[in-house]
DNA sequence: GACCAGGCACATC
DNA sequence: GATGTGCATGGT
């Protein structure tokens, strides 16, 4: 593969100062960014707040909140997340899976080792490799980098990898070129999401999309050339 | 009305 | 192992 690792600090340099530090997880605890990591499956992030709202009002947005209300009602409560039958399942399995594994206690489950807890996670109905990651990320602080659909269509369209790399492929790609920080893991994963959603939308692309061509001066010209496009 | 969004499970070949 | 399909809401 190419791309050595100083092109890679080199992308995340550009990226940090076009949008600065982004804040991730918006959440205030491990249980929330859970929930979140799963609701945002394949859904827009303002659909979730939505839902997390409603949990929170209901106080519903905890264990034993999540535990004790019936899943059809869950259902209710998250649907603008879409998928809410769906996800009202996916929280139930891991609700389920924390109670079975770890006494219900998330504390008890973040003493568990990276990679006997990603393989455990992997097993929960509705937890595939990004909501893994992103549970072992940022809700425990474990050094492990997040590949999303943006991620992949970076990395393939500028050519650092052949075009249908695999999740696990992808990952040790940056692993493999990146310090083991899950702050530095956290930052990249966000800003990549952030330039996704800044991308320009319609089809077709122009020449500065940024998710074409050389990705780091074709920032910049894909802000100027579509000011309509930079997200708030 | 079509397309997209911070995936995943399941069926089929 | 690769590919196709269902799941569903809300913004553009």
């Amino acid at each position: 593969m190419s791309a050595p690792p100083a092109t890679l600090r080199r992308v995340h340099r550009t990226l940090l100062d076009a949008f600065g530090p982004q804040g991730w997880w918006p959440a205030e605890t491990p249980c929330e960014v859970i929930v979140g990591a799963i609701l945002t499956q394949n859904t827009a992030w303002a659909n979730v707040e939505r839902a997390i709202v409603n949990l929170k009002q209901a106080r519903l947005l905890s264990i034993a909140g999540l535990r004790r209300i019936p899943r059809h009602a869950l259902a209710r409560f998250i649907k603008p997340s879409g998928y809410f039958n769906q996800k009202a399942i996916k929280l139930k399995a891991f609700i389920a899976f924390l109670d079975r594994e770890y006494h219900g206690s998330l504390k008890m489950m973040a003493r568990e080792g990276t990679p006997a807890l990603r393989q455990k996670l992997l097993g929960v109905h509705g937890i595939g490799p990004e909501t893994a990651d992103s549970i072992l990320l940022d809700a425990f602080g474990r050094p492990v980098f997040v590949v999303d659909a943006y991620t992949v269509r970076i990395v393939t369209r500028h050519g650092f990898m052949r075009g249908g790399a695999k999740y696990h492929e992808v990952q040790e790609f940056f692993m493999e070129r990146l310090p083991r920080r899950a702050k530095l893991y956290n930052e990249y994963h966000a800003l990549i999401v952030r330039l996704g959603k800044e991308w320009c939308r319609p089809k077709p692309r122009c020449g500065a999309c940024p998710l074409n061509g050389d990705i780091l001066p074709n920032i910049l010209r894909c802000r100027q050339a579509h000011p309509e496009y930079t997200v708030k």
